[in-house]
DNA sequence: CTTGGCCAC
């Protein structure tokens, strides 16, 4: 019988890939403790190898040889290893020894077939290793678990842990108040679960906070609760119906309670960060409040950081307080104020000087190898790339600083640099917006510089008009910015201003509620019944002016009528997640048959650029952009690049993040826009804007929708496999990394870089795997090539509905702009004169296609005809340096104007137009103009009766439904006046 | 000639 074995043995190779494919599936199939790709899974293999020398090298010094392994092999090679196991752990194991028997008596095993499976002793071996693997792991979690435990115990929270639950049993609100470091948004759901409270839902200000948070408690509870604790934000979830603690979205809360004003499903509320002032927090707050008196069994937490706490227990009738100290390290403050002559005027750019001393300081007072990075806060991209320069020339001198930008707008390539390492003897410099102030956390600063400067948004009622001006910032971002230089070890803070400059600063920042248009909010608050937004009792209300300056725009936008309640288009747009020029794009293109690209241009204008900015200056990337551009304006551009994407998509092989880098673009934006879109379909959909499709399973026969399963099974597989996937280690930043981005542009950014999966040597780009499993490519493809494939006619009729979705937001050009350059070319809007377009939009490179014709000549100037003249409809305007309209379409000015305005008045042979008291159009002949108008005046009125219908048939059913013939006739006469030209 | 940062069935 051994020699038996031996001979057995030996003619099985432990190595090869069909022998480990074997005993998986003996051990590693889906249901087991262990499965088959899994990251366990290959530790399993790795430790498997060890073992097997291990026990070689023992046999070899004549201990192994002397062992019996004939019987149940488990445990007799003395390794000195454990000998007992943890019951959870016995218990799987057992489970799937005692399947692997049943099997082996199942098939035969010592059968003829023996020569091509494993053997009884391979299966033995293999289990005893698998014994021993799974002690090792337990042993190591239970290393973990202890040291967790104690870290737990450490955080300055765990002494409040009682007096919390307590609080939260006796009173309907807390307030937590700790800083930094505390652990309260980490353990304050924990004690509550361990309390015994469930329903428990926690929101935060962004979407990483929530998956990290979810990530980390869940961790932390050793998955004890498995899937008891998730994470729900838009597009993502993991809530199954066990969850007993939800990390979620403020935004995505505000959304629920619009479905339930009972907030029935949550025992529990956590507002965390409710400092930071969002507009959505603010909102959820008064929301609450009034919930609050409804439902005496909801309980509520605030969590804050220790400012303004005051505020938020009087808010909530004395609402008790809970001061937790937080744990930082020491920081040591500097204040030094910019000398005046390196102070930049007005209009001057920022000098870099104080700066590059501070470099320098470090270089000498520090030796490169006490490690700490050095974080500078500025306000803007434009402030950060001077002084990144000169930190550049510095660095290149030294070779002692590792120089990297970090802001919203560069890729996502660029920004994840900031979290790798730089060589020994090196520090990276880091130059920051105030992302780094909330949004993006870096371990390993040690040093922080504060301009003590922040750009912030504000909106200017009168002009309608966004604009970014820079600002001293308050004590509170102050103090938040220093403290990052303190969260792995003692920091210091450079302050570029003096201590009286920061003893005059705001205590806090102005809350957002202040500072920008309320129009979206304004919506929201009457869907939810709240009554009239002046008497709503708001934390700290906005000006009444800045509400009434919304509702006045909503009863302009049609959403609100004269009695200032919602009109049925208004209560369509308010349940759709876009601002209200977007939604009513959405609601017209659903009207006629142009939702697909209508879809496209709605998610394309609800998400970040696609386009690179850093490949603006890479003339390899605007030649490969050149095809996408359209001439008829961004939001073309912007469906043209993502068709084309759409089709690279499909195409076999893909490469689509190849084909995004080569035009520099942001592939997550696509992404984004790609998931934005469905949304915005599925909601049309449910409101009965859409037709109902006859969604058969589309197209194939049965064997291509087996193949469709296996690939979707495999999809599946590859996401798994990743979630499980630890975090790639950290790379090691290389000395050019800073110059070659500054000096090349953009297409060696993120090339070769990859994503870190590259680096688990899986090259799974996650991104399009979810993309896969969401999206049916193929339906995407033909819409896309509908509406690539585009008449020019449709494209006619689908600029008229971005037109009146945008209207009032129109700009009429400068009549001297024949005589300026392409930079200089002037517009003005109702509210504001004297606008520019941003160089980011196609007008700007090209803005002849904006000019009138300069047709037959022979005629004087006094014969203008508004009909040849054209309008820009825009998206924003926002002054920064200059009010720039960005995301312009342009159109036909009179046909435009006479569908869309709001007011005509003419002169008597109607041959003068003047639209909405503003812009004045002339017709030369009377009765040509007569019978433009009047066409206009029925194609309106047909217009909007079919609109008030398809609005009808939402709330009442098909039976009110719009006919598709009288629909085409409709679209036939807007297409025929709209291409008019006599 | 160039835009702080979040977020939404």
């Amino acid at each position: 019988m051994a020699s038996d074995r031996r001979r057995d043995s030996r003619s099985w190779d432990w190595d090869s890939p069909q022998s480990r494919a074997q005993l998986d599936e003996v051990f590693f199939r889906r249901h087991d403790y262990i499965q088959a790709g899994s990251t366990e899974h290959r530790e399993f293999w790795a430790f498997f190898d060890r073992f097997q020398r291990f026990k070689t090298r023992k046999e070899m010094s004549g201990l192994g040889a002397k062992e019996d392994r004939s019987k149940s092999g488990s445990g007799k090679v003395d390794l000195g290893l454990p000998k007992e196991y943890d019951a959870r752990y016995r218990i799987n194991v057992s489970v799937c020894t005692l399947d692997v028997e049943e099997r082996l008596g199942k098939s035969e095993y010592r059968g003829s077939q023996r020569s091509s499976g494993p053997g009884s002793q391979e299966i033995s071996d293999c289990r005893l290793a698998l014994l021993h693997f799974l002690d090792f792991s337990q042993r190591q979690s239970f290393g973990k678990l202890a040291k967790l435990r104690r870290e737990q115990k450490n955080l300055p929270i765990f002494q409040y842990r009682d007096r919390i639950v307590e609080l939260v049993r006796q009173s309907p609100v807390l307030v937590v108040a700790g800083d930094t470091g505390c652990g309260k948004s980490t353990q304050v759901p924990q004690y509550l679960i361990a309390a015994g409270f469930n329903h428990i839902a926690c929101t935060q200000p962004r979407r990483i906070a929530c998956i990290s948070l979810a990530k980390r408690v869940s961790f932390e509870s050793l998955n004890q609760y498995g899937s008891k604790v998730g994470y729900q934000i838009r597009f993502e979830t993991t809530k199954t119906p066990s969850t007993k603690l939800l990390f979620l979205t403020e935004g995505l809360l505000l959304r629920q309670i619009q479905q339930d004003r009972s907030l029935s499903q949550y025992q529990v509320l956590i507002v965390d960060e409710v400092h930071e002032r969002h507009l959505h927090c603010d909102f959820l707050l008064g929301v609450l409040r009034s919930l609050l008196a409804e439902t005496p069994e909801l309980r509520l937490i605030l969590m804050s950081a220790t400012i303004n706490i005051k505020l938020f227990s009087d808010y909530f009738s004395g609402a008790p307080v809970l001061q937790v100290p937080g744990r930082l390290f020491p920081i040591q403050v500097l204040y030094q104020p910019i000398p005046p002559d390196e102070q930049p005027s007005r209009s001057e750019k920022l000098d870099p000087r104080p700066y590059l001393r501070i470099l320098q300081g470090i270089d000498q007072r520090y030796p490169p190898e006490e490690r700490g990075d050095l974080l500078i806060f500025l306000s803007g991209v434009q402030e950060i790339s001077t002084v990144q320069e000169a930190c550049q020339v510095l660095a290149t001198h030294t070779r002692r600083w590792i120089v990297l930008p970090l802001h919203s707008t560069l890729s996502l390539a660029q920004q994840d640099k900031v979290f790798d390492i730089s060589p020994p003897g090196v520090r990276k410099c880091i130059i920051s917006t105030n992302i780094a102030e909330t949004s993006v956390t870096i371990d390993g600063v040690r040093f922080v510089v504060d301009s003590g400067k922040v750009k912030e948004m504000s909106f200017d009622p009168k002009a309608k008009m966004q604009r970014l001006q820079e600002f001293w910032i308050s004590r509170a971002s102050s103090e938040q910015r220093k403290g990052r230089a303190g969260r792995t070890g003692p920091g210091v803070c450079y302050r570029l201003y003096a201590e009286s400059d920061y003893d005059a600063f705001a205590p806090y920042p102005v809350p957002e509620i202040h500072r920008v248009a309320l129009d979206s909010l304004i919506l929201q608050m009457k869907s939810m019944s709240l009554g009239d937004p002046l008497s709503f009792v708001f934390i700290d209300p906005p000006p009444a002016a800045s509400i009434q300056t919304a509702v006045t725009y909503l009863k302009e936008q049609g959403a609100l009528d004269s009695r200032s309640d919602l009109t049925s288009i208004g209560t369509l747009l308010a349940q759709l997640p876009v601002d209200v020029v977007i939604g009513k794009m959405l609601v017209l293109g659903s009207l006629f048959n142009l939702v697909d690209p209508v879809l496209t241009v709605a998610a394309a204008l609800s998400v970040q650029s696609p386009f690179l900015r850093s490949a603006q200056h890479n003339p390899d990337c605007t030649t490969a952009r050149q095809p996408l551009h359209s001439n008829h304006g961004d939001p073309f551009t912007l469906l043209n690049t993502f068709n084309a994407w759409v089709e690279v998509k499909g195409e076999r092989g893909g490469g689509s993040r190849k084909w995004c880098r080569r035009r520099g673009l942001e592939e997550q934006r696509l992404y984004e826009m790609v998931n934005l879109r469905r949304q915005f379909k599925e909601l049309l959909r449910s409101h009965g804007l859409l037709e109902i499709q006859s969604s058969a399973p589309s197209g194939g026969d049965r064997v291509q929708r087996r193949q469709r399963l296996t690939e979707r099974k495999k999809l599946h597989q590859m996401k798994r496999d990743h979630e499980q996937q630890e975090s790639g280690r950290r790379k090691v930043l290389r000395l050019e990394e800073g110059q070659e981005e500054f000096s090349s542009g953009s297409d060696a950014e993120g090339a070769g870089r990859g994503k870190k999966d590259d680096q688990a040597g899986q090259n799974v780009d996650i991104q399009e795997v979810k993309f896969k499993l969401r999206h049916n490519v193929s339906e995407l493809q033909e819409a896309a090539s509908v509406s690539q494939d585009m008449s020019s006619r449709q494209q006619a009729l689908l600029k008229l509905l971005l037109c009146r979705g945008l209207y009032p937001q129109l700009a009429l050009p400068d009549e001297h702009n024949s005589t300026r350059k392409d930079s200089e070319q002037v517009f003005h809007t109702r509210n504001k004169q004297g606008v520019v377009i941003h160089p980011t939009s196609v007008f700007a490179t090209d803005p002849e296609v904006l000019q009138v014709p300069e047709g037959d000549g022979d005629m004087g100037p006094e014969r203008r005809d508004s009909s040849r003249h054209q309008l820009l409809a825009f998206v924003t305007l926002l002054e920064t340096n200059k009010p720039y309209l960005s995301n312009c379409v342009r159109v036909p000015a009179l046909q435009a104007l006479l569908l869309v305005a709001n007011t005509v008045d003419s002169n008597a042979d109607c041959t003068r137009l003047v639209v909405d008291g503003w812009l004045e159009l002339e017709l030369r002949e009377a009765g040509e103009a007569l019978k433009v108008l009047s066409t206009a005046l029925t194609l309106r009125g047909e217009w909007e009766r079919l609109l008030l219908a398809q609005l009808a048939q939402s709330t009442m059913g098909p039976e009110q439904g719009v006919s598709r013939k009288v629909l085409e006739k409709l679209s036939e006469g807007l297409v025929r006046f709209l291409l008019y030209t006599e």
